[in-house]
DNA sequence: CGATTATTCGAACTGTGGGTCGATATTAGC
DNA sequence: GCTAATATCGACCCACAGTTCGAATAATCG
């Protein structure tokens, strides 16, 4: 047994070392964005030497996917629980929003960076990328909740793929934009939202 | 007079051919992004040797800055119009994004790289540049209209910040998030807006 | 202990891309 | 036509940043 203890402690040293590569990753790109992270920073803040970054992670991109598939990996684990509640779609497609205002409370760099990172690549390098798969879900559950919802009369009667992008953007808008850095509340988020969609339902 | 008038046109000319540069770098931009656009290829799309770029501009952030800088300038030309209105504070600010949709689907292209590309900088690089001068004007326009519009029962009774970057958050997702980049209408706009800032006044 | 393997790292390599040079062509003015 | 200014351009330069190398150190095991 002796053998598969040590094993495992050392792949799980190895995990950590490489979370706290991440972790130093993503405060340089926080503060220099996507292409102004240089990876002799990273490797600094990190601790590392830069070669041991390499002996981590295969390239610079490889760093970024890491983080952007542990993100949204986790992020869709946390909303994947709610999306199963049997509320009705109104409530649970508000609730799930509620929840990502509570994770971003939590962590803001980590979420800023995944809501705005994707938009350094371009189209076709997003598709091909593991953590697209989870925002793909993340999407699907919403509209799904959002067509429910309009048959249920709880949403208004509007192409769906339109409320989802204003949604997305009123939600955007309000958890990120602004140089004031003040976190937003729950209660304003559900205020905003609730006026959008109309009161329809809203203190069902 | 024949002195003066050849000075014209050559001037005129210089700024034509200045023009046909920021053409090609602006299709560069749109495709590969701010970082992903290089000098040679712009030169390529533009049809001008990479040397002659360096003829008409300085620098490559100095053709980012001029773009930037036509686009915000002449948006806020259009819409500074517009503000001069004595309408009520409601109907000015509705009129106003209106009118950028209107634009917006006029050269959609160039609308993009104006919303987007200042992401692409830090926030210090931005306050230097000249063109911020023209899209502070605007957002100060748009935030007294709110806070008027709050004073007169026009908009909901609200954080104007709030208010504004939810305004800004749904618009910028009406117009320019989804990979389907069918235009949206004004009246589509409209409709969302109306019902974010409520029925009140709205019929007046 | 050796010896084999895992880990670390600064130095060196290399491709890329922004910017410059010098030579050439084109135009303007007389 | 001739000269000076204007315009054009490919080849070159060079700094930078991602990546690799090779040596040195530390841990594992028999």
């Amino acid at each position: 047994m002796t053998k598969t203890a040590t094993a495992n402690r050392k792949s799980a040293e190895r995990a950590a070392r490489q979370e706290l590569i991440l972790q130093g990753a993503l405060a340089v790109f926080r503060e220099k964005g996507l292409e102004g992270a240089k990876i002799d920073e990273i490797a600094r803040v990190s601790g590392f030497g830069k070669a041991t970054l390499y002996y981590y992670f295969s390239s610079k991109e490889e760093i970024f996917s890491a983080l952007l598939l542990n993100g949204w990996r986790s992020l869709w684990r946390e909303l994947e629980e709610i999306a199963r509640g049997d509320d009705s779609p109104r409530t649970l497609f508000i609730s799930m929003l509620k929840k990502i205002v509570e994770l971003v409370n939590t962590d803001r760099p980590l979420y800023e960076f995944l809501f705005q990172a994707p938009q350094s690549f371009t189209p076709e390098e997003n598709e091909r990328s593991e953590w697209k798969v989870y925002q793909n879900r993340l999407y699907k559950v919403l509209m799904e909740l959002i067509e429910q919802g309009i048959q249920e009369g709880e949403f208004p009667e509007m192409e769906p793929r339109l409320i989802m992008r204003a949604m997305g953007g009123l939600f955007h808008g309000l958890v990120f934009l602004g140089k004031d850095r003040k976190s937003i509340t729950e209660n304003e988020i559900e205020e905003m939202l609730g006026s959008l969609l109309g009161k329809a339902g809203q203190t069902k």
